[in-house]
DNA sequence: GCACCCCATTCTGGATCCAGAATTCACGAA
DNA sequence: TTCGTGAATTCTGGATCCAGAATGGGGTGC
């Protein structure tokens, strides 16, 4: 808790926050590129750093405390995973999804995912139901921030993890990092209403019923469509106002 | 171009053919980060950097003619396509495919190809028809190396294009360049029956026929799909031959 | 003779320094 | 008053330098 946290305005660039992940993450890390990626990918993730956010690499080093150097690794890292974007000569910025992009990311994650899970259910067994059971209690729990995202990865890892193919979830895994960033907001204006569905689904699951399963993975990922294009949508609506556009900054 | 082009084995690392390339390369970049970067991407589609190969910072920048931390960006990037794999404080090697998961490349490329030639099919004009025909004439021309990859990827990129789906083609061309180094392998060993497979497609797409362009779409895929598998299960059984491998850590 | 341990070498990862390009601010002219 | 031009500042991208870890070789002990 810095003492300017006062205004975590557009203006502060998310410096407060920033500083409190890199507090957070300063503990035991092998190397300090891999931990400078993990702490802008939160960042992002959580919303301290909002899209179309300028992101100056001596800043960021001075906020998390390390050189230029490994922000620029983590920067390049990041864009390979769509969450910020490079303008030749001119910096980065965090990526802004548009709606139609959202809309592209949910149809195919509604493709890959139906398939893990329908590969996933041929090969399930009962400990594994229980671990699920499991990590979707904790996932229940974490509401806050990028750990709401990381509870829910690892929930989704475990499942699809049953179907061994390392190539499929690599892929979901990268789609759901692009609208991480938007599930969380629609998580903090939307009702609890979909909050059983990883009851629902564990459920469908554990008794082998495939096309329910399938069904309940379906209108969740249907659901969390309409949501997030919701959301955008109104976004794009009030630019200029809270949500920063690429505009000039300064 | 290099006097010691004599042996272009396992153990010059391909030297002898990445000194070409990076000539080839040399004119017209804005930034020397991306040239490295193509250059390493060419120099692994193509062949000339083999599965297993240690790529030290140090030796490709001589090569190149640049200095190490351009080539420790295009690296990371080059981790991030999936087409090489870091060991903490042990280095870069070229990430390697096991058949299973080339398997499971092909696939996804299956279920993502084919809606993604449904929704092109949707929204297909007679200029693009006539753009394909050219794409596809000049792809059968281009033989070698990774001009062979880039000009196929051209062709696809404007068939699907289309479809005005980017997420869904960037995804597509993820998992092209997975496999696009065993595809060219597949190419050398296999039989000139599968030339014939961009004609087919473009009459099926030419004559509106969703489901037969789909269906050679899927026959095409299916039959790569095999071929690599072969190569690559061939390839693992003579390990410690020419082809060097991941080597047991510590 | 073989195996284990220690030391030297090498290479990665990080920090600091430098050059080129872009943005911005200021000044002047229409 | 406003627009255009030019210079200064700032920031990215690249090069060089340094520290720490891993590997390989050599020596020694059993």
């Amino acid at each position: 808790m810095s003492a300017q946290n006062a205004a975590p305005s557009v203006g502060d660039g998310g410096a407060a926050a920033l500083q409190q992940l890199a507090g957070r993450h300063a503990t035991g890390y092998r190397s300090v590129g891999v931990m400078v990626y993990d702490i802008l990918k939160d960042a992002i993730l959580s919303g301290a750093l909002l899209p179309g956010q300028k992101l100056r690499q001596e800043t960021l080093a001075e906020l998390i405390g390390v050189s230029r150097l490994p922000v620029r690794s983590a920067l390049i890292q990041l864009e390979a995973d769509g969450l910020v974007e490079f303008h030749e000569r001119r910096g980065a910025v965090v990526k802004s999804l548009s709606p139609a992009q959202a809309a592209e990311v949910y149809d195919i994650r509604l493709l890959l995912e139906v398939e893990a899970l329908r590969l996933t259910m041929a090969e399930l067994t009962d400990e594994r139901v229980a671990r699920l059971r499991e990590l979707g209690k904790a996932a229940d729990r974490q509401q806050e921030g990028a750990d709401f995202v990381d509870a829910r990865t690892e929930f989704y890892s475990e499942l699809y993890d049953a179907a061994n193919r390392p190539v499929l979830w690599e892929m979901i895994e990268q789609l759901r990092l692009k609208v991480g960033r938007y599930v969380l907001g629609w998580r903090l204006v939307g009702d609890a209403e979909h909050s059983h569905t990883h009851e629902q689904l564990i459920e469908a699951v554990a008794s082998r019923d495939v096309e329910r399963a399938v069904g309940v993975l379906r209108d969740h990922l249907v659901g969390v469509r309409e949501a997030v294009l919701e959301l955008l949508e109104a976004e794009a609506a009030d630019a200029g106002g809270p949500a920063p556009r690429v505009r000039s900054p300064r």
